[in-house]
RNA sequence: UGGGGUGUAGCCAAGUGGUAAGGCAUCAGACUCUGAAUCUGACAUUCCUUGGUUCGAAUCCAAGUACCCCAGCCA
């Protein structure tokens, strides 16, 4: 009946249940299982909630491991920084955090089966002549001259390369595949090198490193993974994946599964471009809203419902496509619209005088928090003679099909009277400053006045009691503004734009807010209050989302 | 001139020989104390192209074409 629950499964889960009906496996297992050598962003959340998601769904496990064997670019840091993202998009991992360090044993134990087998020797080519012996994408590559090596000296020299005997560099352990294959991964791949690097978890017990090609089968292996997925880009080093896992000699091998990658429309993904530009200071930091690491969309005031509803809609195939970032922007407005209370918020003010309401009165008036959920409650708003209403709700000259406030017209104070314009005041400039209006007692709120009506609501807050905040608005760039060629190639990124309003006005409500919390401004769209830069004195706005709006004005 | 992938609407994406799901976006109308939301309707005679097989093809076959990935002692 309803199309929500018809379950569609992607290709994924047909390999799967394939596998299952096969007898394959019984129980399966996933992983996530990055490098940390930098933020977690929103392409990955869609490899963990994938994951993540099909452990829940076949009822299997879900490991988090990081895949620790590049000491250079690996940093403590990073893996904190991982395992909160992980666990704020609500990933449950199955045991201990995984590091690929850990199994440094296991990996070189593995390399001495190979050889035993005879299927990896020692090369000492210089990392130049591999590259010439390795030959193009259109020439077989050529054997090397220690491809032959006996068993037993590749036995020592392997040892001696562990026991640090020999310079970075300066030898290394290679699988013996086929040096013409068409796949350049399957000529005699390099499996272990030697390179002296302090690891972040391992210190300095090793000096030789295992190649990721190698390592990650085993680590796969190692943890019983049954579903092994990543992107595209590995695709050709799936067959060497498998020759791994065979030569190894597992019982129970797993298998890799390849998928495409996030990208969304005219943002920045990609850990090397968004690196950059922390880098480079062109943002404050892995966590600037204007990036969409998990940090700075869990800061800007997303939710990992939000999120993942965003990963379903988006599915799981192997075509390269962008996403429109107008879905993500659904995704998180549908989340936050039963959840978010509804506060009236000026953005641009102008000020607003009711000539016929009494000079010191206040009043306080009934509102829902949301409209639309009655179980956040009731509040109460105060009224006043003069009010702020936002610059684009009065126009001298109203256009057609215009129903907010000009001359003569009379629109409605959300929650509170009828109002009608009677004149306005000009600066020397010509900028309107003061729109005179008179109300009509009779028309006041939850009195269930029927008379008349209006055609336009606006939202108000009274100068009296409105609490002064700053909003950051955040604009999606468009296509051109994304990266610009300089001449010598290289490309000057930019991040979504930024415009910061110092002066907003709240209504008095406001004040109960804290850092974190998320609330609709009426008409202006969804806010969260930044933890960061939010003060118990000021606080300080991120605009996750704005609203859409149908009216456009005309242009000039 | 090698190998591996992928082409279904503006953007995602189902579809696996039986006559093109769904979502986002867009447009139109209804409703509205947010021009939001909600509701209703519209939106691919055709699936990269051209042939072929078939009663029947987005699905099978052949040839072509476009785009992505691969020559780190990175992952």
């Amino acid at each position: 009946m309803d199309n929500k629950e018809v379950i569609m499964k992607n290709f994924i889960e047909r390999i799967i249940d394939k596998d299952l009906e096969q007898g394959k496996y019984t129980k399966i297992a996933t992983r996530f299982p990055p490098e940390p050598n930098g933020y977690l962003h929103i392409g990955h959340a869609k490899s963990i909630l994938l994951n993540y998601g099909l452990a829940q769904k076949y009822n299997g496990t879900f490991n988090l491991r990081f895949d620790d064997t590049n000491p250079t670019k690996e940093k403590t840091e990073f893996v904190d920084s991982i395992v909160a993202d992980v666990e704020w998009l609500g990933a449950h991992y199955d045991g201990e955090i995984r590091f690929a360090s850990h199994y440094f044993h296991d990996m070189y134990e593995a390399a001495v089966k190979l050889i035993k087998k005879g299927k990896a020797y020692v090369c000492d080519l210089t990392p130049e002549q591999i590259r010439e012996y390795r030959g193009t994408l259109t020439e077989p590559g050529k054997n090397s001259p220690y491809r032959d090596r006996s068993i037993k000296e590749n036995l020592d020299l392997f040892e001696r390369m562990k026991n640090g005997e020999f310079e970075d560099g300066a030898k290394v352990l290679r699988a013996k595949i086929d040096m013409s294959s068409p796949n350049i991964n399957m000529r005699d791949p390099i499996i272990y090198r030697v390179a002296r690097m302090t690891h972040h978890n391992t210190g300095d017990e090793w000096c030789i490193y295992p190649m990721y090609d190698f390592a990650h089968p085993i680590e796969d292996a190692i943890e019983n993974i049954t579903h092994s997925i990543c992107t595209l880009e590995f695709e050709d080093h799936r067959p060497l994946y498998d020759w791994v896992v065979q030569e190894l000699e597992y019982v129970h091998p797993p298998k890799q599964i390849e998928f495409a990658k996030l990208y969304l429309t005219n943002v920045i993904t990609g850990k090397r471009y968004i690196k950059r530009l922390v880098d480079q200071g062109i943002v404050d930091g892995w966590d600037d809203p204007r990036l969409v690491t998990i940090a700075a969309l869990r800061r800007r005031g997303f939710t990992p419902e939000s999120l993942k509803t965003f990963m379903e809609l988006v599915g799981v195939a192997k075509s390269n496509s962008s996403v429109d970032y107008a879905m993500l922007e659904y995704c998180i407005r549908d989340d936050l619209k039963p959840k978010a209370p509804r506060v009236m918020a000026v953005l641009d003010p102008i000020k607003l005088v009711i000539d016929n309401y009494p000079e010191d009165k206040v009043e306080y008036l009934d509102a829902q928090v949301n409209m639309e959920n009655p179980e956040l409650g009731v509040k109460q708003v105060p009224f006043a003679r003069e009010l702020w209403i936002d610059r684009d709700d009065f126009m001298e000259e109203p256009p057609k099909k215009y129903f907010r406030l000009f001359p003569g017209n009379e629109v409605r104070l959300m929650n509170a009277y009828f109002v009608k314009c009677v004149s306005y005041e000009k600066d020397e400039t010509g900028k309107v400053t003061v729109v005179h209006c008179t109300y009509d007692p009779e028309t006041k709120n939850g009195t269930g006045f029927t008379g008349r009506k209006v055609k336009g609501t606006i939202h108000w807050v009274p100068v009296k009691f409105a609490v002064k905040v700053t909003a950051r608005l955040y604009e999606n760039l468009v296509d051109e503004e994304k990266g610009v060629y300089n001449e010598d190639g290289t490309v000057n990124l930019n991040p979504n734009s930024l415009t910061i309003v110092e002066d907003c006005y709240i209504e008095p409500a406001i004040k109960e807010a804290k850092p974190g919390d998320s609330f609709q401004f009426v008409r202006n769209g969804y806010f969260c209050v930044d933890t960061k830069d939010s003060t118990e004195e000021h606080l300080v706005f991120n605009r996750i989302v704005s609203l859409k709006s149908s009216f456009k004005l005309p242009k000039k």
